[in-house]
DNA sequence: TTATAAATCTGGTCTATACCAATATAAATC
DNA sequence: GATTTATATTGGTATAGACCAGATTTATAA
């Protein structure tokens, strides 16, 4: 009689793996179907276990090339002031942060209720794909309300939106909204993060009101669910 | 030649079925058998399906019992002040809180560090389940330092915890810090919350202050991740 | 040596089936 | 009619196998 084995006795066996240190940090596990045959199961068990350790941030997987482990989360202040890339290298990660459009578009019917504007309105849509130590971790896309922002297409944003929009329009990031919720990625968010259809994702979404209670600035940020930890901090 | 059906097919059918109205607020799906038959294709992909809707909020399941439709998330302000009953009541849910333990524990080495005492100095652990109209989504564990809280056993918690804190000690909720991420929940958690085991959930911990810098009052909840949207503003 | 093409490996996504455990329902009993 | 017991249903979790598409590696040709 063959007794199944369970993705809990997976997970438990790959645990005790990462903490014994028989697998470090980036290293890339065995190929699920080498896993199944060690431990005697089918690779659908074995994925099972897999997805479990990705919720938890003990391993991450790359499309089509494999599980690796992780390192840790990495830690972000949704509130913060001052430069992703310093942020996330004073964590020990290496950062990058890659522009994919900055363009003028109109707003819809969704844009136009946030900004308080007419519908067809003129806005500034930037888009970017960041990451750490070579891999993507979240896409974000930054709208501008540009009935309060004129000619901010000339600016070069890469390196940060807030100190251009501090340093030009006297703008100050006076009150932020928040909402945050899980989700799953859409197709084109897959693709540029290298994570399979429907994965999950940890959806920020951000409005920015000026010190005159205009909202300027409204941010969508989609995160692999398995890389980040959320740490902020309200003072009453 | 037959084509496999896929899965982002059944989620572009049940989402159609649930924005036209065919599927309410409420109302139970058909059984996973019955919609692969009516689909054409399998248990496997089916569940691949409902658990992308489950993951974007559309759906929810309950152990054993099926799945069925969801209503609008909650919107959970985690630094809020004022009672859970009157903050989900508000938002047309039927609330409902569980107190499930009140006891004294001695501090771990965590405990320990989070509240700066020494380790095996009393700590009161609150644990309860709370849930909306008749479905638990999230537990809490609530710790209070009796160092700075001596006798709190004495006092009922059920109702708020601030309350009696605020009320019988003086203190203020003077500086919150929060970490929030994605996780999977314990095999006990699961079973409180009526979900599969590894059920993906949102983890937030929170560290409280008074007035005087002391850290009093530490919190862990995790909530079922498809019932969440979490939203707060913070000034500057 | 470099560029190109072929083979291989890997996760991603299906089909098909089976059995278990908790739940809900129907039937039998008091 | 209320309670208990048996049955059916439902999701939860396995086995086993298949094919695809992208990534990597190896072999081949320029």
């Amino acid at each position: 009689m063959q007794k199944n084995v369970t993705a809990k006795q997976v997970i438990r066996h790959l645990q005790s793996a990462i903490r014994l240190g028989q697998l470090n940090s980036g290293d890339k596990l065995p190929s699920e179907r080498v896993l199944s045959e060690q431990l005697g199961t089918t690779r659908v068990t074995i994925r099972e276990a897999l997805k479990t350790l990705e919720s938890d941030g003990l391993i991450f997987r790359s499309n089509r090339r494999g599980w690796f482990v992780n390192t840790q989360r990495i830690s972000y202040n949704p509130n913060r002031s001052g430069f992703y890339m310093d942020y996330v290298a004073e964590q020990g990660f290496v950062p990058f942060s890659k522009q994919v459009s900055f363009e003028q578009v109109s707003a819809d019917t969704e844009l136009a209720g946030i900004f308080h504007i007419a519908e067809g309105a003129p806005v500034a849509r930037l888009s970017r794909i960041r990451g750490v130590d070579g891999r993507p971790v979240y896409v974000e896309t930054i709208y501008l309300n540009m009935t309060l922002l004129p000619d901010i297409l000339q600016y070069d944003l890469a390196r940060s939106v807030s100190e251009v929009v501090k340093k030009h329009y006297a703008f100050e990031y006076a009150a932020n909204h928040f909402d945050i919720r899980v989700g799953t990625l859409s197709d084109n968010q897959s693709t540029q993060l290298q994570a399979p259809l429907n994965f999950n994702c940890v959806t920020i979404s951000r409005t920015v009101k000026n010190q005159h209670q205009q909202v300027f600035e409204y941010d969508l940020e989609y995160w692999r669910h398995d890389v980040l930890s959320l740490t902020f901090s309200i003072d009453q």
